[in-house]
DNA sequence: TACCTTTTTTAGCCTAGACTAACTTTTGAT
DNA sequence: ATCAAAAGTTAGTCTAGGCTAAAAAAGGTA
């Protein structure tokens, strides 16, 4: 087959930047839920530790040390050796929009009728996935 | 802070489950990825070669070529050296199950006013992130 | 058939993110 | 004040999934 009509080439590379946006997405995953995560453990008990990001991510001290590292590397946090975590205005920033389009789509989730435990589940696969655009809809859809 | 009671507890656990699902379907991502695309080109064009796949996925074909020697590895494609792509019975049935979810995916955030072009893009994200419960309102919701 | 082009494969490199095990520092209770 | 437990850090290993560059095989055409 050699199909190379317009057509053709131009759904390719639709289909392309669908991937390249879901791979870039995947980058940014790990850091929106440490930060996240964070700045929600700052609120609610007054100050994030490793130990309790370990726990609540379901990994290791080690690992989260390790992606703490790259955090901070890029401006993310903060940290003095053996004392909690602080977030940047710009990691208070990503922490605060990935918190508003969890609730987002938990509530749209919620809204559709499922259950509680599995709209924290998907939310927290989906959050990551929704443009700005998809995120408006939601919002409309909920009436806000 | 030391709140070590149940509550909390559950909590903490119940968020680890989360990301622990998340990194999972982090894993099979790239799998379904592939194979949902490995099974397309067969039904539109009668073959699958690693050279279209790079192509529609935005990658290199020594990249693909990787990708293609892990899913040998598991048993979802097969493969002669310098010959085209076959999927398994297995292969076979995670891309069907991975076309029907992202075309229910797609077609929902269509039915929410979201432009064709956005609904395929986060459809290509979200699919990945979808509990069969939430599969299930969503055709609730698309009247399926 | 010969040869140029396309495609596939290999080799070698890199980063992220996971792990275990061992070590250091801090915290807190007696 | 001491010292054991808790928390944080470091070192070393692994896998996935990217990349580039170069080699090998297949395909198509003069």
């Amino acid at each position: 087959m050699n199909d190379t009509s317009p057509r053709r080439l131009r759904e390719a590379k639709r289909q392309a930047r669908s991937f390249e946006r879901v791979r870039q997405a995947h980058q940014r995953e790990v850091a929106e839920d440490y930060l996240e995560l964070i700045a929600d453990l700052i609120d609610i008990t007054g100050e994030a530790r490793a130990v309790d990001l370990a726990e609540r991510l379901g990994v290791t001290n080690a690992t989260v040390n390790n992606t703490l590292n790259r955090l901070a590397r890029e401006n993310l946090v903060t940290r003095q050796r053996y004392r909690s975590i602080f977030l940047t205005d710009a990691g208070r920033a990503i922490a605060d929009a990935a918190r508003e389009r969890h609730r987002l789509v938990r509530d749209f989730l919620l809204s559709l009728g499922i259950d509680r435990e599995t709209a924290e589940i998907d939310a927290e696969g989906i959050e990551h996935h929704t443009s700005e655009k998809t995120l408006a809809a939601l919002r409309r859809f909920l009436g806000r």
